[in-house]
This record gives C-alpha cells, sequence and structure tokens, in this order.
DNA sequence: GCTGACATAGGGGTATTCCCTTATTATAAT
DNA sequence: ATTATAATAAGGGAATACCCCTATGTCAGC
C-alpha cells in the first residue's frame, strides 16, 4: 500500500463508481474544487475488491453497468455491512428502480443531468452522516473488543448480572459458589472498564445482538 | 361512534386516501376478499380528521390530490408521529417524487396499474409490521405512564440512579440526606416496577428520549 | 516438568443497598 | 379545618456488593 493511499483511506473519500470515464473525471474534478477527496472506479466489481470495513466516506454508483448492476453493488454492500452511505446517480432511472435503490438503503437518488450543487450538497451531507456513524462505529468496535477478551465464564456471569440476579442467584444457577461469581464479575467490571452496575447493563444493550 | 366504528378501530384497518371514487371503491372490494377490513377516505383532509394516535394498520395513498397532495399527507402524518406504515399508490409518478415518498418514510410505493397480488402482498406485509410497530407501542406506552407518575424529584433520584451514582452521592449532589434518596429510590422501584437495577436501566434507555 | 491462564473457593472487612419503623414540614385539595 | 400528597430525615438491621488476602486443581503450551 503506497502511501497515497493511507492518506486517502485516513480520511473521508467520495468512492466515485461509474462505468462512464467522463462521468467519473467531471464528479471527481467537482469534488476536488471542492477539496474532496474522491476516488473512481469503473466497475462495481473493482470497487469491491477495493472495499474493506475501515473505509470511511460515501459512495456514488451508476445504476447501469457492465457486470454488476448499481442494485447489485448495494446488496453486495449490505451483505457486507458497509456502513458508508450510498448515493445513486442515474441517468437512466424509472421509478421502480429508484424504488428499489431506496429499500436497499440508498442514502439519496439523484438523476442525470443534476447541479453540481445539488449533488454536491448531497455528498456534503453524506459525508456528515458518514462522520457519525463512524464516531458511533469506534465506540462499538472499542466496546466489542473488551467482550471478546472474556471467558465464557466472565461472559455467562455477566448476562446473568445484566438481567439482574444476585451473585447469590447467579452462584446457585451455574452451579457454583458465590465467591466465584464475586470474582468473575468483578473481572468482568475489570475488563470491560465498566464503572457501574449501569454502565454495564449499557454496554450489553448497545451490543446485544454481538454477544 | 358507532358500534361498527369501534370494530373497525379496534382491529387492523387499511385506511384508503384516494381522491377517485372508482379507485377507493376497486381497492376496499378487493381488500375485502381478503377479509380486511378498509376504509375510504376521499381527501387527505378527511383522512387526517379521522386520524388519532390509537388507529393501527397502514394506509395507502395517492399522490395527487386536489387539496393536500399524498406527499403533503406524509409530511402531516409524520409531523404527527403516525405509526402505521404508508403505502403510496400513484399513477403519475417520476423519479423524484417516488425518492421523495420514500425519503418521508413510506413504507412501499407502488405505480398504477398494480396487480392485484402486487398490492395484497405489499399490504399484507404492511399490517404484519404494524402489529410488531403496536406491540413495541403498547409496552412503550405502558412504561411512559409509569414514570409519568413519579414526582419530579424521584425523577431526578431516577436519572442519578441510572447514571451509576450511589445513594450517598446523590445525596451530595442534591444536598439531601442520603436516607431521603434511599426512600425516592424505593418509590421509583415501586412506581415503574422494576425489580432490579438492570431492569430501572433498561427502562430508562427504552424512553431517554421521553423523561 | 514448568509456566500461565482459568475456574474454583474461603476468610475477613467495609460499603452499599434494601426494608422496616417513626416523624416533621409544606403545600394543595376538599 | 381536615385530608392527602410530597419531601424531608433518622434508627436499626438484614442482605448484598465490593475489596483485600490466600489457596487448590485443571489444562494447554513450551
Amino acid at each position: 500500500m503506497s502511501v497515497t493511499d493511507q492518506i486517502i483511506e485516513a480520511g473521508q473519500t467520495v468512492f466515485v463508481v461509474d462505468d462512464d470515464l467522463s462521468a467519473r473525471e467531471s464528479l471527481c474534478w467537482l469534488l476536488n474544487t471542492e477539496d474532496i477527496a474522491s476516488r473512481a472506479f469503473a466497475s462495481a466489481e473493482s470497487f469491491l475488491d477495493h472495499w474493506n470495513p475501515d473505509l470511511t466516506g460515501c459512495i456514488t454508483v451508476d445504476i447501469r453497468m457492465p457486470g454488476k448492476s448499481g442494485l447489485q453493488l448495494q446488496e453486495e454492500l449490505n451483505a457486507r455491512h458497509n456502513l458508508m452511505p450510498v448515493i445513486v446517480l442515474t441517468g437512466h432511472a424509472d421509478v421502480p428502480v429508484a424504488i428499489r435503490a431506496m429499500k436497499l438503503g440508498a442514502y439519496d437518488f439523484l438523476e442525470k443531468p443534476y447541479s453540481d450543487d445539488e449533488l454536491l450538497a448531497c455528498v456534503k451531507n453524506a459525508l456528515a452522516l458518514s462522520r457519525e456513524i463512524d464516531h458511533a462505529e469506534i465506540e462499538i468496535s472499542r466496546l466489542a473488543r473488551a467482550l471478546e477478551n472474556l471467558t465464557d465464564r466472565e461472559r455467562e456471569v455477566m448476562c446473568l448480572v445484566v438481567e439482574g440476579n444476585t451473585n447469590k442467584a447467579i452462584g446457585v444457577q451455574l452451579g457454583i459458589s458465590e465467591k466465584t461469581v464475586e470474582i468473575h464479575r468483578a473481572r468482568v467490571m475489570e475488563k470491560t472498564a465498566a464503572r457501574s452496575l449501569s454502565e454495564l447493563v449499557r454496554i450489553c444493550l448497545i451490543l446485544k445482538d454481538k454477544i
């Protein structure tokens, strides 16, 4: 990976996916005039090759492309739990396609020809949203890493604690001494850096689908 | 209110909003063949007059209508925190309108002429979603009522408890005795029917925007 | 065989919570 | 005036949580 790549990936980038070279060039040029980093891809496949969960910014896609269409790209990105907003830009729009794109979670849908201002406003809003999503995601992954460091027993005790059980009840339920529960519980608080039971409950609620 | 109205409002109903009489009649007839209750309105205004937060089911709206348009109806319903899914049915669709409708939270967007099967599938899915929303909402309003019965002081203490403070710290913060905090706290647990601190934390997180 | 991680468990002490009782004061409603 | 509600506070005790310490057994990996 080159130094340039690292700089691009460190900040927000607009990933332009369009099979039409002149469309890519004019869009990247427009973004450049506003000091917005961009990177162009001539197909859904080439962007998917480049895609990774740590990219940040937003994506613009054309619908009609040789190979995977823009909608298929959306589907694949959804399957990969992509967090970047997707803006659909297309000259060949009809209502059913627009609806499908929106149902697939498109952030917005612009018909060519669109005005520069319209597109820039849309991209800037998408980048702002991306920033918010990233901040939330950083916190979530920090907590997720903490939970991954728990042993199975600690996780088990944590769940029972969060459900509102006392150490004594947990001991009975797991067939171990209250003292041992106490130790597991203390380790959970230490590893998750939770400073109170309510903080632990909040952590578990945020990550309830990842435990 | 007639007995018929009560029966209609007790269960799920499809609220058909369309200025075209024959469109209303054919849609209600179709729904009737599937034993789905429906009620027709000739304008956005007349439906809004009838609307109340306790209605359950889904809504179908045409876009182009004299008076308030379908999109304006969506805006007004959103302002009133309507929970029923809105299905947009229109014969005069263009992409920008479809996108606006979806951004306003439309559940689906069907162009006339649509097939009966297509519409029925859409309505049935919307009704299933409505059922889920209602179940969640019943629980939320039950909890909200409980929180409304709290006194100001109890609510204040509850928030500090949920933030992870000890009774002693809360007493210092509010300038009252730890003993008094203890009493407020006990009343909070009693009124919210929370059987543990973790349950109280969960209740507060669910209602965090309503406290 | 040794080390490290993990689960187990007890002793002992302090802090905190939870539950009972009683009591005073203020304010609002009847 | 009387009643009801809310906020205040204290004493006392049981249960629980939290903190220190030591200690044993297992099991994987070197």
